[in-house]
DNA sequence: GTCAATATGTTCGCTACCCGACAGATTAAT
DNA sequence: ATTAATCTGTCGGGTAGCGAACATATTGAC
């Protein structure tokens, strides 16, 4: 993929790893490139909060966001994951400006991100990008949908596993950084249960980790310990 | 219901209690009133099945239809309920012709249908009932989202209570029909469990039952019982 | 190197819920 | 009316996961 404007660098276009973008007709990728800009997503970043305003739409590298509902209570459950299949912010294309939930950066990298209006004006113009978009937040809706399933019947080992796999699809290496304190924000779940089950994990040899990294040492053995609900979801983002 | 023209008699367009229909645009709805077809829905029908190709959108009137997540063993959880607010198969406009859940009709009644190859061509006019449907797409997602959240921290006496308030709010009158072992499956929790919950609700005079239906009958009471999930999603619903 | 901060491992009592079983109640069929 | 089918209530053993507490290990700051 080689574009000589001045838009986007060819070093930065061979940058754009975002499935979505990378995509994209090379004519459509190009009208965008005028407004895409780089940002680094660093852990914990918000990209939007509940009800306030989505002023940009974020389209992941290698970092990972999740959608996180909240209780008023302080508790917290991740509802969705969005790496570099996908983008993040898609509300706005959907007649609203905001969301009840939040998302954040759960894995550190970089990105692509638009401002609101332009992904708006692209949305209207009602060709590819906006098919490509909205097959995007089916893909996440089904994902979605078997969160809700998978948290009302499947073990927190199960879950551990499901979430680690997803996010290792999403990452580059093996490596992903994060605490067991996080991890159990994400499920939804206790610390010491999170602990429990990555004890188990290690001594299965199917991982490694250290004072907020995870590495992924033996992913068939995650797939076979893990609930249908991965597979599912993966076979509904391989869909054409 | 009574159709003399090919188009939608008065009396019909009365009886589009639908109310995703009936805020259109008049032009738009009497575009739409070619096709429209009037249906029965009654309890159990299949809307869709997994994977298998979605034939009609739905739009309900007093029935409620609910989309069902199963797993391979043979449990199921709802991930969602719709009513007259929405439309039911509305997947078929984001560049899918199936989704892995199912839909099924909980509450009999009777809706309108539209073929796939009529919604979708009405979609990309890109007009104003493409942005209204997207905009139901949206606040179904969030109610999606927030069962996610809910099926993992809340109770069941909590998640009872905001599924009889969800059916009360998309039917007539103050009686629901479905037995404990239909509930069971919707919130996918074991059979005893829902008998134990419902009889506390009973006590309190909050609903009355019996083989087969229930009644709302202090519906304040089971709105102070339910968790904030219930009136999570109304917001969401009620914003424009 | 010392100390504080943070991350992780583990225990223990408790509770919500599961699962299977069965009994009683209501309705429908003949 | 009798029977069968269905729906509902309840019991009791078992377990996953919660919540609080505490011990230990690792890292970073000074």
């Amino acid at each position: 993929m080689v574009i000589e404007e001045i838009y986007l660098s060819e070093q930065s276009i061979l940058s754009v790893k975002n499935q979505l973008l990378q995509t994209l007709p090379k004519e459509d990728l190009l009208r965008l490139s005028v407004h895409l800009e780089p940002v680094e997503l660093p852990s914990g970043k918000y990209l939007y909060r509940p009800l306030e305003p989505i002023s940009h739409v974020y389209f992941p590298n290698d970092a990972v966001a999740s959608i996180v509902a909240n209780t008023s209570a302080g508790r917290s459950t991740e509802v969705g994951i969005i790496g570099r299949e996908g983008a993040v912010g898609l509300d706005v294309l959907m007649s609203v400006d905001s969301s009840p939930n939040e998302c954040m950066i759960q894995i550190p990298g970089d990105g692509w991100r638009l401002p609101t209006s332009v992904i708006r004006d692209e949305f209207k113009l009602c060709g590819t990008v906006h098919f490509r978009l909205l097959r995007f937040i089916h893909k996440l809706m089904i994902q979605i949908s078997q969160t809700t399933l998978c948290n009302r019947l499947h073990s927190i080992e199960e879950r551990l596993s499901r979430w680690l796999l997803m996010c290792h699809d999403r990452v580059d290496g093996d490596e992903i950084k994060l605490t067991q304190e996080f991890l159990a924000t994400m499920l939804g779940v206790n610390r010491p249960s999170v602990s429990i089950s990555a004890v188990s994990l290690q001594n299965r040899g199917f991982i490694k980790y250290s004072r907020g990294h995870i590495t992924v040492i033996n992913r068939p053995g995650l797939e076979e310990l893990t609930c249908e609900c991965f597979q599912i979801v993966k076979n509904e983002y391989n869909r054409v």
